[in-house]
DNA sequence: GTGGTCTAGACCACA
DNA sequence: GTGGTCTAGACCACA
């Protein structure tokens, strides 16, 4: 009990220190970003406890609405699973859906390569996104 | 211009067996391929006449403004010019047109694959298509 | 501009008579639903505009972030666009957004029938979810 | 007992040609599966017996805990009975064991398509899994 | 006690 | 003026 206390409280700290309220960024998106962080270097694990939404706001001196949020974002993303009277753990496919969210980043940043070099060529945005849409209306189809 | 009449009627001939009106393909843009196809091949040349809106229409009986928007797209990727009074010819710059059209060919397959990549990765279409705005509104803002 | 304050005059109406605070439905998605539903009516097309959040917040009498939460996840869903400054609108793949959610509430409801027959058959649910997570697994793989 | 000695013998053998150490397989699901082939062709019936874990172990040149995992599974599934004292032997009702491992294997391959087609139309793995986990709860819910 | 929803209103960037 | 973020706190269902 002790031990466990002590990891929390050193989370807490942890957290504090990430999070800038001055920095532009929005705050739910630091602290998403920052719990993200945690399940990537191992400091959480599946199954690991977070802090409570009111605990985690009280400590970074939030509303707990803002906790919230990040923490909707985070459960949308699969990475962690909040239950009332439960409270939020890190779910057990959390390394499927960091290793999803990575592999998508990598995708994002070829996809605003190829962009770059379409509009370079001299494609307008519109026919961009005319070709976009058409691919998404082909997926469409495959689901039926 | 009287010269070049008996190879505009060849090419009009040409063209009327490259249309098939039950292929699903829009008309428009099969129009566009064919004469696309015509410069890729050197049956036009840069400088040649076009026949005019109404005589391909009535050739290929089809409606004046299916040309119309074939010409138009063909204008818009600098392989063919109209100009009031002195009808439609193959653009000086057609060659590099082309070869910017190929080029651009190609980053749209590359930009579907990776598409197709992001969809099965789980990112949703609204996400893709938000990024895809970002990266457009970024070009507007360096352009500033 | 009056037939255009008509429109919007009777969509607020319209929305109004849709809202059930006491049904035990989150407003924000009663909210989303019944504006989901004008599009699926034609009552709102793609670039119509949407009314403002703080507009329909005093008309539903209802908090204006209640408002921005349904937005944000129409937004997200596709079904319309918001930009600070220049409001809200109903974006042009809304078509398309709407099929695609109409096609997975179908595919929804038949991967309910076949859970509740794996779990008929006596399947535990862990091996259920197990099921499920490598499917996922093997998604990622695919996306790389 | 003993007069099965031989039949025994050679369902060992037959086993130990079963097992491919290097196939990537995990070994308990080969030999798990290899049981099951057997009672499917009818080399064993119900009332057989099984050999011991620690002679099938020692044949096989694998650890008990491997053999002891395959078994209890196989036991999950109603395939086989273990009781102390008794040895382990096939289940009276293994053939409606194996219909029903079928018919579940039959969904599985139906779940599998539809989670495919499910996030070929742009649903998020977390969404699809919030779904099973409601179904799951929902069934909780009946049981009560 | 826990997370989820909602309020009423402040403040911000963008236009 | 518009949408987006955030606050401080109330109320609810679930456990």
């Amino acid at each position: 009990m002790l031990q466990e206390n002590n990891g929390e409280a050193g989370l807490l700290h942890w957290l504090g220190g990430q999070i800038d309220p001055h920095s532009g960024v929005p705050i739910y998106l630091q602290v998403r970003q920052a719990l993200t962080r945690a399940v990537q270097r191992g400091t959480l694990r599946p199954g690991d406890g977070l802090p409570t939404v009111r605990a985690l706001a009280s400590e970074l001196r939030l509303a707990p609405s803002t906790i919230t949020r990040a923490y909707a974002e985070l459960q949308r993303g699969g990475l962690i699973e909040s239950r009332a009277g439960a409270g939020t753990t890190v779910s057990p496919q959390a390394k499927q859906s960091l290793a999803r969210a990575e592999s998508q980043e990598g995708l994002l940043e070829e996809l605003r390569d190829i962009l770059h070099r379409l509009f370079a060529s001299g494609m307008s945005p519109a026919d961009v996104q005319a070709n976009v849409a058409q691919v998404i209306q082909g997926l469409g189809r495959e689901a039926r």
